[in-house]
RNA sequence: GGGCCUGUAGCUCAGCCGGUUAGAGCGUUCCUCUGAUAAGGGAGAGGUCGUUGGUUCGAGUCCAACCAGGCCCA
């Protein structure tokens, strides 16, 4: 048993590779459930789904390693965990594709190729790229109960080929067989295993469930209102939907327009509208009643009405202003409108019995337009609302394809997009025309296809979310939450810990602005909303479940069995009216895909079947975890407003939320703008190792700026430096044949003296002792962060672990293992290091899973069969708070603060760090500290190559001393006289001050004729270096170097330089580090005396068995180096 | 229009309950160390802390207004 060899040179790619294949072979992760599977502790974190419709980006991979760190922190504290991940199944992001890769054009492409045809595509499309998913998760290293991705190609093939034949899946108890369509429908499930798919059968019948509690508690209704609609979608785009990224800046033509006024001859109304389509179902005109207008008499013959303030901006020409009035005035006056002629027009105000008049508008400015705003109710969210609120008519010009109805005439037939040339063309012939002019606004456009959307009057169905009440929530009584879920919502809100926590404000900012619920869609692939209604009488009835819907059935159910709940097949079904007996079918709408989304914490935990054994057991959810942008009305709002409908508890107790991931130049990703990096790209040349680091490390409430520069840091500042610190142990090791617990392999045949892990060298033990201490420090640190869900700070604790090992611990003990010895210090230092890097890689695993595993397996399994097998089968280190050595911390930072400060005074001399000096002086405060550094001056003088280190309480002459008050002690005391108090205390001589504080005794200052005493605490004593040679001080530690030289320190300088030159050389001419030489050189003067006088350091340090003051006759290399200002010819050859 | 967030070095960001001379990383210049080093260390240059007021003995930090940018909602 042997540690396997390890280069200094590592591959992560590679390696992450072999570590991949090794986790497959050994079912590494199968293992982990199985060992925590029967624990009561438990984590339980539900997956938000990512939607199976593309190759995930590195995006998803910031939100994926999050994910796997805090599961696999937990499982290392032997907890229990579900392990499933979710795919996003149904709506029109599927649909989009799937058309676009058909090359439709509108709904009827679709209709005309078949639903059942595009279904089964939308369905083949989700399995196809939540395979390619499920291959990019494993390769980030993010462990879940995956499906095999090859099974999921291949149920989407049979699929393809034969929905209706038979399939069998090996599930956790069994195979489980049906039609391929039914096994589909079924994946997720407990019988089953794997990601839950939210076009499970479960899902969508879960979701039954919960619109009929809705409906129970009359909360579902059937609304009629002017929504944003996408023409090419042919649907309905919610308030949920228009997000920011669909508001592009876009230019219109828009149009003045005049409305002349009935029974007044040549007088006119001047409006404004960026959309001229509506013109075509004006209604009114609506004034702000207290906005000032005018009155003008134009050159062209009219006389116009507008807003004072609008006039110079709306008018063109010469005009005079005849009169001025209030929008009050105006209230009532009667105006015939720019498309009367129109049919549908006649129609709609015939029935109403009305005509074109103004009304007033408190929203209505004189800003932007004239002032006087062209009211379309059937065009326009606000337009509607002053319909209801003035009784005006409404007409509809638009079908659902963006298509103008009959009754428009030459618009008949006409679509949308491309009216506004030939509407001007038509006002202008009518006379109504007055100009138009270029527009520049913020216009929504679909979220998906990128279309304009236009508003359009349609009946869609909601969710009431219940009135919002006038006064503060705490006022609200019980009466009226009962029928508001609204503020039941918000009840569950304040049980969740929300980080960061200014996500609570958003989610309640939301809860309190939101709108009823649209919950439906006039599209195909998605949930087939189970609401029927009936044909003769128009009342309608919500289905619970599948049970109930063959019970109720009364035609059709032959045609839908043994299908998914899907169209077309779900909408052959028909049932009984309930309130006339008449025939009901199943309205078309589909779901709003953020009900299948936030179903899952219900559905995936089997709350109809397995109540009791897993949705108890499971639910509420621990953590759940997404990016923000979005979700506080979407995911994490339906989420909380399902469950809130159908439980008490709210449906997780954490929320931990992210910003948005861009690229390095701070934009977004775009493919066309080059700066976009795919997930394999970032996989395949940066590492997912590095990758995790990375995310783990970022802020997570700040938008990260990802890229392979911040890659390669990552690499080079953490990676790298851990590979060389295990490269470093692993070399030493086996070259010693050191193995752990006292186990002694006999490669070399050099025994270590002793097993014991202590150090007879009591300096040595201390370091052993100080990194120990480190590790617990670090270990208690990682776990508060983690328990914090703050894996940022973890890595900062982790970070400064490493630099402590690596530059400090390991730099420090070098010599203990280059040492040819094998004696009780070495054994300590071998066994410390060993314990220390096994138990870091142990805080590690849950963040860089890959390097970790292979660090394990080389320290751990290659030396312990009876080892776990996978290092994330380990627990997770635990530190006693209170057994934590302060003082020894405290002590060991001074004497790293203090070797910074030596090195930083070198520097400063200009002094290389290779010539030895005399002496350095090193000046602290406390007793306590100089103490310290008393102990640690072999160290120290190690470390800053000198000979001597003296710990002084002065060093005058280096030093200048200054006073300074302690604002924070004598502010508060002293007050409006801080300043007085403050003067006095310069004033005084500092050395003298200085020396009496360390003597222990207060200060006298005189302030305003009274004295006051200052003790030591209240008064800062600085020391700071005097003119800077040789000089550096920092947080209270003074340390000043001796820079003069004797001639044998310049000789010893030389012999180290001679040192360094001929390790250079040995590494340059291949040999192994064990080999020993002979030297030869050809040196004069003081470099040759050097070599005389420190003849035996020089063959020490560069292990010459045999140094010869001559050239060798036959080296193996040979080179001239410069020493001092001398040239020096050395030669060396294998002994 | 309302709400939230941000503004600190060339870039990315720290900066606690207000308290001493505002820090780090990257980049850059110079120096240095290295038989674990694709590393490491030291130093230099680089700042009207968005602007203007206010509170205070004292403001990067608290308050107000404004400017600029972002997000959310109208």
């Amino acid at each position: 048993m042997s540690f396997k060899d390890v280069s200094n040179k590592v591959d992560f790619v590679a390696l992450e590779q072999n570590i991949l294949n090794f986790w497959k072979e050994t079912d590494a992760f199968n293992k982990l459930r199985q060992l925590r599977a029967s624990s009561d502790k438990r984590f339980s974190f539900i997956d938000g789904p990512i939607t199976a419709n593309n190759p995930m980006g590195v995006h998803h991979a910031w939100g994926r390693t999050y994910k796997d760190l805090y599961q696999r922190y937990h499982a290392m504290q032997g907890k229990n965990l579900r392990w499933q991940n979710g795919f996003d199944c149904q709506g029109l992001w599927v649909e989009v594709n799937v058309e676009k890769e058909l090359g439709f054009k509108s709904k009827r492409d679709i209709e005309e190729y078949g639903l059942d045809e595009f279904v089964k595509l939308c369905k083949m499309r989700v399995l196809t790229y939540a395979a390619v998913q499920t291959e990019q998760s494993i390769r980030l290293g993010y462990w879940m109960d995956w499906n095999d991705p090859s099974e999921l190609r291949r149920l989407r093939d049979l699929l393809q080929e034969n929905p209706n034949q038979q399939a069998t899946i090996q599930g956790p108890n069994g195979p489980v067989t049906g039609t391929v369509e039914q096994v589909v429908g079924m994946l997720g499930l407990p019988e089953v295993g794997g990601s839950y798919f939210t076009f499970s059968d479960e899902n969508n019948y879960m979701i039954w469930k919960f619109l009929k509690t809705c409906d129970e508690n009359g909360w579902l209704y059937k609304g009629r209102d002017v929504m944003p609609w996408c023409a090419r979608c042919g649907t309905g785009i919610s308030q949920h939907e228009i997000v920011t990224d669909g508001y592009f800046e876009i230019t219109h033509d828009s149009v003045f327009v005049k409305f002349p006024l009935l029974g007044r001859d040549n007088e006119a109304l001047l409006v404004w509208t960026t959309t001229p389509w509506t013109l075509t179902s004006n209604v009114a005109a609506a004034v702000g009643t207290e906005l000032d207008y005018v009155k003008v008499q134009h050159e062209d013959g009219w006389v116009y009405y507008l807003a004072k303030e609008a006039a110079k901006n709306s008018l063109i020409g010469k005009y005079e202003v005849v009169g001025e009035l209030k929008g009050e005035a105006m209230l009532g006056w009667q105006y015939s409108g720019p498309f009367d002629e129109l049919d549908a027009v006649q129609k709609a105000f015939a029935e109403a019995n009305y005509t074109h008049r103004v009304i007033g508008w408190k929203e209505v400015g004189a800003d932007e337009g004239t002032g006087i705003v062209h009211i379309a109710p059937g065009c326009g969210a606000e337009d509607f609302q002053l319909s209801k609120e003035n009784d005006l008519p409404i007409v509809a010009p638009l079908d659902e394809n963006g298509i103008y109805v009959a009754g428009f005439d030459w618009l008949t037939g006409r679509h949308v997009q491309g009216v506004a040339e030939d509407i001007f063309e038509n006002l202008r012939g009518k006379g109504n025309y007055y100009r138009k002019q270029r527009y520049a606004h913020r216009y929504p456009h679909c979220w998906r296809c990128g279309e304009e959307l236009v508003y359009r009057l349609v009946d869609e169905w909601f969710i009431s979310m219940g009135e919002l009440y006038d006064k503060p929530r705490e006022e609200v009584t019980a009466a009226e939450k009962a029928a508001s879920l609204r503020y039941q919502i918000m009840d569950r809100v304040e049980k969740i810990n929300w980080y960061p926590g200014f996500g609570y404000d958003r989610e309640m900012d939301w809860l309190r602005n939101m709108h009823d619920w649209m919950i439906s869609k006039k599209r195909y692939w998605g949930l087939a909303l189970p609401i029927w209604e009936c044909s003769d009488c128009g009342n309608f009835t919500v289905v619970g479940d599948e049970q109930e819907l063959e019970e109720r059935a009364v035609e059709g159910w032959d045609t839908f069995v043994g299908h998914t709940p899907h169209r077309p097949h779900i909408d052959a079904v028909k049932l009984a009216c309930p309130h006339c007996g008449g025939q009901s079918e199943r309205i078309k709408d589909v779901g709003n895909p953020w009900l299948d989304a936030g179903i899952v914490a219900f559905s995936t935990l089997g709350y109809r079947k397995h109540h009791d054994d897993l949705w108890q057991k499971w639910y509420p959810a621990d953590w759940i975890s997404e990016s923000f942008p979005g979700q506080f009305r979407n995911w994490f709002y339906s989420l909380l407003a399902q469950s809130t409908v159908l439980g008490d508890e709210p449906p997780f107790l954490n929320l931990f939320g992210y910003s948005t991931l861009l690229a390095e130049d701070g934009r977004e990703m775009h493919k066309s703008w080059g700066n976009s990096i795919e997930f394999n790209e970032a996989a395949d040349k940066m590492g997912a190792d590095t990758m995790r680091w990375l995310y783990a490390g970022c802020k997570p409430e700040q938008n990260l700026l990802f890229g392979f520069n911040r890659g390669d840091e990552t690499r080079r500042q953490f990676l790298i430096p851990l590979w060389n610190v295990y490269a470093f142990f692993v070399s030493y090791a086996t070259l010693d044949g050191w193995l752990p617990n006292g186990k002694q392999s006999s490669v070399n045949g050099n025994q270590l003296a002793g097993n014991g892990e202590q150090s007879p060298n009591p300096a040595h033990a201390q370091l052993d002792r100080w990194i120990v201490e480190r590790l617990n420090e670090t270990t208690l640190a990682v776990r508060a962060a983690l328990d914090g869900f703050d894996s940022e700070k973890a890595t900062q604790h982790l970070e400064a672990m490493l630099d402590d090992l690596s530059n400090w611990y390991v730099r420090r003990s070098r010599r203990r293992f280059w040492k040819s010895e094998a004696d009780a210090d070495k054994a300590a230092a071998y066994a410390t290091l060993h314990h220390v890097l096994v138990e870091y890689v142990k805080l590690l695993a849950p963040f860089v899973p890959f390097v970790t595993e292979e660090i394990y397996q080389n320290l751990v399994c290659a030396v312990d069969p009876t080892a776990p097998t996978s290092v994330h089968h380990c627990l997770y280190p635990e530190a006693e708070a209170d057994a934590l050595d302060k003082r020894l911390l405290a002590k060991m930072r001074l004497a790293i603060t203090t070797a910074s400060l030596g090195r930083s005074a070198r520097g400063a001399a200009d002094v290389k760090l290779r010539q030895p000096l005399a002496k350095a002086r090193v000046n602290v405060g406390s007793q306590q500290a100089q103490d310290d550094l008393q102990e640690l001056a072999d160290v120290l003088a190690e470390e800053i190559n000198v000979k001597e280190i003296e710990v002084v309480s002065e060093v005058g002459e280096l030093v200048n001393y200054k006073l300074l008050p302690n604002n924070r002690l004598l502010g508060p005391r002293f007050g409006k006289a801080f300043p007085q108090v403050r003067n006095a205390l310069l004033a005084l001589d500092p050395a003298e001050a200085a020396r009496t504080l360390q003597a222990g005794e207060p200060l006298l200052v005189t302030v305003g004729g009274e004295t006051v005493s200052l003790n030591d605490e209240e008064v800062l004593v600085q020391t700071e270096s005097r003119g800077g040679l040789a000089v550096a001080s920092d947080k209270g530690v003074t340390v000043a170097v001796d820079v003069n030289l004797t001639p044998e320190l310049v000789q010893e300088g030389y012999a180290r330089d001679l040192v360094r030159a001929v390790n250079t050389m040995r590494k340059d001419a291949g040999l192994e580090i064990s080999d020993r030489i002979e030297l030869g050189y050809a040196a004069t003067g003081e470099v040759a005396e050097a070599l005389v006088n420190f003849g035996e350091y020089v063959q020490g340090e560069t292990l010459t068995a045999v140094l010869h003051p001559t050239p060798l006759t036959n080296p193996l290399f040979s080179q001239t180096v410069k020493v001092g200002d001398a040239d020096v010819m050395l030669s060396l050859q294998k002994a």
